[in-house]
DNA sequence: ATTCTTACA
DNA sequence: TGTAAGGA
């Protein structure tokens, strides 16, 4: 589906159904990634190709070229983030391919047999062949982060788990309260506002904790 | 002559 | 975003 194969401006411009000018204009807002340069030739590849026409998709569910802008660095560091933005709204957590050395890698001599299983068990990794699914993207960039800071992978996983019964509560609660006074479909719809009462109140809970600590340290000295 | 960039509208 | 002018 997508040879090695490599256009000059004009032949991508005309491949994503936009004018050369526009590309420039793209490439100047950081949308695309700089082109191979052969001296004067700038050689475009399929990569570039698949971004065009990703932002000509975004641009058509109304998105603004600074919104895309945002999202292309996401674009660059994740895998397919293009058609998490509408095309898969039953869940906002996009799967990830990974191989087991890009796993490692990910987490620098953490990977042990012990916390694989208990990734596995958590249900945040799967097996697809050789390569390894972690279910949501935000989760495998924050466990990372998590332990780059320093933070034990195993204390990370069971922090996890102990989220997930958390969360499972909260959805039980938001579930039951919506279906008891609604037609079941509203479920969808009113899920942003589940998830922005949760985000409220953490924000709220945390911000309780550093006042706390900050009064605690005064009253100790 | 061709391919791309700069600058201006 | 189009286009004219100019560098390589």
């Amino acid at each position: 589906m997508a040879d090695k194969q490599e256009y000059r401006m004009a032949e991508l411009a005309e491949r994503a159904g936009i004018t050369v000018r526009t590309l420039r204009f793209y490439r100047e807002r950081g949308l695309l990634a700089p082109p191979r340069r052969e001296g004067r030739i700038a050689w475009y590849d399929d990569h570039h190709l698949a971004r065009l026409r990703t932002i000509a998709a975004l641009l058509e569910r109304g998105h603004t070229l600074s919104g895309i802008a945002e999202l292309a660095e996401a674009l660059d560091h994740g895998r397919d983030v293009a058609d998490l933005l509408g095309v898969a709204p039953p869940t906002e957590e996009e799967p990830v391919r990974l191989t087991p050395e890009e796993l490692a890698a990910r987490f620098e001599g953490e990977v042990t047999p012990e916390n694989l299983a208990a990734a596995l068990d958590l249900g945040y990794l799967g097996t697809d062949g050789d390569e390894i699914v972690h279910i949501s993207r935000r989760l495998l960039d924050v466990s990372s982060a998590l332990v780059r800071e320093g933070i034990p992978l195993a204390e990370v996983l069971s922090a996890g788990a102990r989220v997930r019964q958390h969360a499972d509560a909260l959805a039980d609660l938001f579930t039951d309260l919506i279906v008891r006074h609604g037609p079941e479909e509203n479920l969808h719809r009113l899920r942003p506002l589940a998830r922005s009462v949760v985000e409220a109140e953490l924000s709220l809970a945390l911000d309780r904790r550093v006042r706390e600590r900050k009064e605690g340290e005064q009253g100790e000295d």
